[in-house]
DNA sequence: GCCAACGTTGGC
DNA sequence: GCCAACGTTGGC
């Protein structure tokens, strides 16, 4: 299994929305950068991933789960974009926020704390630990 | 609200 | 194909 972190502004996309669907899922829609989307193409059902609120937030609340792989984004006429759907698994007892991720050596190559602006992004199974444990999850 | 970083667009 | 201009994102 894979891990991921999905970046949300509350105010467009809340953690609250997300659960708010329950396990039918979600489409991760509205991407529209290259890279995100490359990156949401190698996702596999069952990966699970980081549910991050940008802005005021900024801080990891909770863990979500790939239900299906990458497909056309619904919100998008050219055939260009893509998408996952995930849905809510559980949220961080403790949310883990930028500030202490950034004062946590080990996380420092991550790509939340040096590519600010990758909307969706990879997550080392180090990281998924630490990040995890930090949040009050002993057994993610 | 400001600004830095970065991606995208369009003129040449 | 380069690069300047512009728009967007996200941290502060």
């Amino acid at each position: 299994m894979r891990y991921w972190l999905f970046k949300s502004e509350p105010s467009s996309w809340s953690w609250d929305d997300q659960v708010a669907k329950g396990d039918g899922g979600q489409e991760w829609d509205g991407v529209r950068n290259y890279q995100a989307r490359n990156v949401m193409r190698e996702m596999a059902v069952g990966d699970r991933g980081f549910f991050y609120h940008s802005q005021s937030d900024k801080a990891v609340v909770g863990i979500v789960e790939v239900t299906a792989e990458a497909h056309p984004d619904s919100t998008d006429d050219s055939g260009k974009w893509a998408c996952v759907d995930i849905k809510a698994v559980a949220p961080l007892p403790r949310p883990v926020t930028l500030a202490e991720i950034k004062d946590t050596p080990d996380l420092a190559d991550m790509a939340l704390v040096n590519n600010t602006r990758l909307s969706v992004q990879p997550v080392s199974p180090e990281a998924w630990a630490r990040i995890c444990a930090m949040g009050g999850l002993d057994d993610p």
